[in-house]
RNA sequence: GGGGGUGUAGCUCAGGUGGAUAGAGCAUCGGAUUUCUAAUCCGAGGGUCGCAGGUUCGAGUCCUGCCACCCCUACCA
């Protein structure tokens, strides 16, 4: 609704400047302005344009202003200040057609406004939901249990995927598994060398119930790495089993294949446990295996996107001259190497490869495998070197986005580079490097794991976790103890007392502060995570959202009981059009009007979110939208209000706030797969130690 | 050395491609309430937006130079 308001305004404007002043101008930004009085959108452009015309930018205005022709839904225009040019809506037709909107569909509307591609959605944006879209994100280090820094990863990508889904996109999640790193390898040696098993000995505890196999794993990787400090020459072990694992030979890599499942198995979980599901695990075995390298490799030897270094310290590896403006390589400085003089592929190497497959580049596929069924119904798949029938098309997208921190910019930007180089200069626009911050600990969370500080780390902001140190908070000790804390809060309010109904509740509370918690920060800020703000429920947190949907709801249920019957969503039959412009009139309607204005907003934020890859946005609009209910709550008392039609405009109002909010909570926190959700609920208004992978 | 990030209230952070009076949560203090369960609401105090220049009608936002902290800059992933 909004969208397409802004967008009439903006081809207006564009319009009338040509007529008025014979100049072509671009589409310019619309901004809110700082009070409501002065309208709902605003635009500064008559500032910018006074050079050009050399004439006062409100005379501009003005001129502007007295020959707009007014777009639907827009009842006048204003000129305020030196030369805002601010227009003001009509109030009830806007409530009216978000109300229509909100309240399912209706068939007048059906798919139009908000559809992938079509009139409404952003320039940048269009681009991103067009076509199938891939998200990778989690990708940790199947070698131990997964940590917060992990949880970041994944509720962002999470995150991110269910509002591109929201807004239309065809979204692909991949998890891509480095089952055959020195990570992986490093657990290995600690089984085998440190520990003396055989492989059946770690199929053994693996099967053991009372052990967690992830928490044992995360305790030998710590192990192996004191090893390794104090007898250096234990790291020959690493390079040999991880030429073992490589080629796939041996009881070695067997107990490699056996571990890393097993631990992928226990992150699925966890994850699940967060409400995050994937539809394909990519595994770097595969990569190996089908010699999707050796396909990359000669595309890229014969794009001569690689050289061969014959001198300096890279003799004998290919190379790639890196960065973008890399002319000045001098002696090989800043060239990448992607194949070791000993003729092995890089990291490097191995995701150029991945990402070429991606976007259907490479001319090779892998084959798949059932892995995983979820409750909720989606199938996992894993890739393997002969699959089975009835896999879905997975890869050969045109937009791709890889949830990975921000230590790998320089990495990331390789592959870029390599795409460049091959003269895939559209599919390198559309690789997005989501790179997000790590999360750290505090200096006094770090002391109350038990790790003795320097007085130096006791001043820092915060302490990187460290998995070789063992040395982190495990995601599932965090959500055990989110949820033990939200099982107190909930059974101190004595809502039910049904034990199943207060675990149930406990658990929704714990998953939704958590995830709001990761996702109120910028990605570009480091976190430094600390239990008393981790465990708040109160104040800025997920719970705050989950009970102002609930204290909507109890109003609709309330009055129900009194009118049965009653249904929120069919109320546009009762409002009149009088009514709403008496209640959203200027004076005593401005309260009423905010919020309407701001409820009406959520496919814009959500667009600027998909746009500015920053989930977090949504995050903060959901907040402001609960704010502004929870005020309006206390100021409305709607069930004793007295006045019938008044009565009938406030539970209308609330239907309003409590979709988008519901909506922004779905797609924020909430456990409920997007995909079978209400359409209404959708945000759409019609359409219906080290951190993840290479790195541990 | 090179590349990147961060620096905004006591603390943790927001601040559309420059715009109209710099915001929120927490903490502190003061109010509201036996409820459409308050996981709430209202109010108060609290700011040299790291520093210095520059660009222009206008800078927290853009440019330049400094300062501080962090990350990357492996034939590791």
């Amino acid at each position: 609704m909004l969208l397409e308001i802004q967008r009439s305004i903006r081809r207006e404007f564009v319009k009338t400047v040509k007529e008025v002043f014979g100049l072509e101008t671009t589409d310019p930004p619309l901004a809110f302005p700082p009070s409501l009085d002065l309208g709902e959108l605003s635009i500064a452009a008559c500032f910018e344009l006074a050079k050009a015309l050399r004439r006062p930018p409100r005379k501009i205005a003005e001129e502007l202003a007295a020959r707009f022709r007014l777009p639907a839904g827009i009842e006048r225009v204003s000129v305020a200040a030196g030369g805002y040019l601010n227009f003001h809506l009509d109030r009830p037709a806007l409530a009216e057609g978000l109300f229509i909107e909100r309240s399912g569909g209706l068939a007048a509307h059906a798919g139009l406004p908000n559809a992938p591609g079509g009139p409404s959605a952003d320039g940048q944006v269009e681009t991103a939901l067009h076509g199938k879209v891939l998200v990778e994100h989690t990708s940790i280090n199947p070698n131990k249990a997964a940590h917060i820094g992990h949880l970041r990863n994944a509720v962002l990508g999470d995150t991110f995927a269910r509002l591109l889904a929201a807004r239309g996109a065809e979204v692909e999640i991949q998890n891509y598994i480095d089952n055959t790193g020195v990570q992986v390898a490093d657990v290995i040696v600690g089984f085998e060398r440190l520990e003396k098993k055989t492989a059946d000995d770690v199929r053994k505890l693996i099967a053991d119930e009372s052990v967690r196999f992830d928490y044992y794993c995360w305790d030998l990787y710590a192990r192996v790495f004191q090893w390794y400090e104090a007898e250096p020459s234990a790291l020959e072990y690493r390079a040999e089993t991880l030429h073992a694992i490589e080629e796939g030979r041996g009881e070695t890599a067997a107990m490699a294949e056996l571990v890393s499942t097993a631990i992928v198995r226990l992150h699925l979980e966890t994850m699940r446990r967060v409400s995050v599901e994937y539809d394909l695990l990519a595994q770097e075995s595969e990569i190996l295996r089908l010699d999707f390298w050796a396909a990359a490799f000669a595309l890229m030897k014969a794009k001569r996107a690689i050289r061969l270094d014959e001198r300096g310290k890279n003799r004998g590896c290919w190379v790639m001259d890196s960065g973008d403006g890399a002319a000045e390589s001098a002696e090989g400085e800043d060239a990448k190497v992607i194949v070791r003089s000993n003729g092995t592929v890089t990291y490097v190497g191995k995701d150029i490869a991945y990402h070429l497959w991606k976007f259907g580049l490479l001319g090779k596929d892998f084959g798949y495998r059932r892995f995983y069924h979820y409750p909720s119904g989606r199938t996992l798949w894993r890739t393997a070197v002969s699959g089975e029938p009835g896999a879905p098309k997975f890869g050969g997208v045109r937009t791709a986005y890889a949830v990975i921190d921000t230590r790998q910019s320089y990495v990331q930007g390789v592959v870029a580079a390599a795409f460049r180089a091959l003269g895939y200069e559209e599919q390198a626009a559309n690789l997005h490097h989501f790179a997000y911050e790590v999360v750290g600990l505090t200096p006094a969370c770090a002391e109350e794991l038990g790790v003795a500080l320097a007085a130096v780390d006791r001043g820092r902001p915060y302490i990187e976790v460290s998995g070789r140190k063992g040395l982190g908070v495990k995601a599932d000790d965090l959500i055990d103890r989110l949820i033990e804390k939200a099982l107190e809060e909930v059974r101190a309010r004595q809502l039910t007392e049904d034990p199943a109904a207060q675990a149930e509740g406990a658990r929704r509370i714990a998953v939704g502060a958590l995830r709001y918690f990761l996702l109120k920060f910028s990605r570009r800020v480091i976190i430094a995570f600390d239990f008393k703000e981790a465990l708040a429920f109160e104040g800025e947190t997920g719970p705050y959202l989950q009970y102002t949907v609930v204290r909507a709801r109890n109003i609709f249920r309330k009055y129900q009981e009194t009118h049965p019957g009653f249904e929120p969503q069919k109320m546009a039959a009762e409002i009149s059009n009088e009514l709403l412009s008496e209640f959203l009139s200027d004076e005593p309607g401005k309260d009423f009007w905010e919020i309407v204005i701001l409820a009406a907003q959520v496919e814009v934020i959500a667009d600027q979110a998909i746009a500015s890859e920053e989930p977090g946005v949504v995050a903060k609009y959901a907040f402001r939208l609960a704010q502004a209910f929870n005020n309006f709550y206390h100021h409305h008392h709607i069930l004793s209000e007295a006045d019938p039609s008044r009565q009938a405009f406030l539970l209308y109002l609330v239907y309003l706030v409590v979709i988008p909010a519901k909506a922004g909570i779905q797609h924020l926190i909430s456990s409920a797969q997007m995909g079978q959700s209400h359409p209404a609920q959708r945000i759409t208004s019609a359409a219906s130690g080290r951190l993840p992978r290479r790195c541990g």
